[in-house]
DNA sequence: CTTCTTATTGACAATGATTCTCATTTGCAG
DNA sequence: CTGCAAATGAGAATCATTGTCAATAAGAAG
């Protein structure tokens, strides 16, 4: 979005947070409920559970609303085995998971060391604006047995 | 499952290796495209390049080939950001992508040293049987300039 | 080689999550 | 209050993946 100014020159726009956001019912109500539910959660089910709730809102609107979000970093999204998408209100702090592929039961781990080191190969290939995405997948102890 | 026999009895599945191979000339054809293939491919593109290269074979068949494999642990499979499943032959070195959000230009890295952190972090959750994934993001010097 | 059993194949339908379309509604700035 | 672009929602469309089932063929047995 170009922002034109009182004088009629428009300036770029800053690609951070250029995104025009209207605050409405639907989106209160889905980032609501999605806070309050701790564990990730499928738009699916974040949409019936809305309906259940009392506020239906259209299938459309949750994809959408969990889409700006996650451009806005404030949701994390992880990919279930089957490819279907989880989302939940994003912590303070990066983190990563380790999933179990039978239950489908996270940790959250921390690994700043990697966060430093993917930064730096990143910088060593001259890439900036870095992010990254790292999961480990296995069987937990409890579907082992 | 329990399966019966033509004397009438019936006997338990043997649970890791039960599963009846039976050598196929389009088996064959997939494992052979796959081995050739260095990045990883997804399943309705490896089926069109089967197909571009005289071997018309099912989706179907593709798709379970693919799924028998890597229950076999014979190939790697990760998720693309849109869930699409993709695969690729395990003899390959394991490596990580640095890739441009741009461009979509892909370097690859290795990581020696997150692998055996990943392996280490897994055990002590008590996690077995561990993959992982690890994507670097961002934007590259050719496109920043 | 012939027969028999059954894993495998393939064409097609079905599923299911996600995205698209577009008419209608609604924030919100002026 | 007014105007307009953003947002909504109902349903259609997309698309990877899975299920169905009759036909085929691999491999063992005779």
């Amino acid at each position: 979005m170009a922002l034109t100014n009182s004088d009629g020159t428009t300036s770029l726009p800053d690609n951070t947070a250029s995104i025009k956001q209207r605050t409405t019912k639907q989106r209160t109500a889905i980032a609501a409920e999605l806070a309050q539910t701790k564990d990730f959660i499928s738009a699916q089910d974040l949409h019936s559970q809305l309906k259940h709730s009392g506020q239906v809102i259209g299938l459309s609107t949750v994809y959408r609303a969990l889409a700006t979000m996650s451009e806005l970093n404030e949701v994390d999204v992880i990919l279930r085995e089957d490819g279907e998408a989880l989302y939940r209100s994003c912590s303070q702090n990066h983190h990563h998971h380790i999933v179990c592929t039978k239950c489908g039961n996270t940790n959250e781990i921390t690994a700043e060391f990697v966060e430093a080191w993917a930064h730096d190969v990143a910088s060593a290939h001259g890439f900036s604006d870095v992010t990254h995405t790292l999961e480990i997948m296995g069987v937990c102890s409890h579907c082992t047995s």
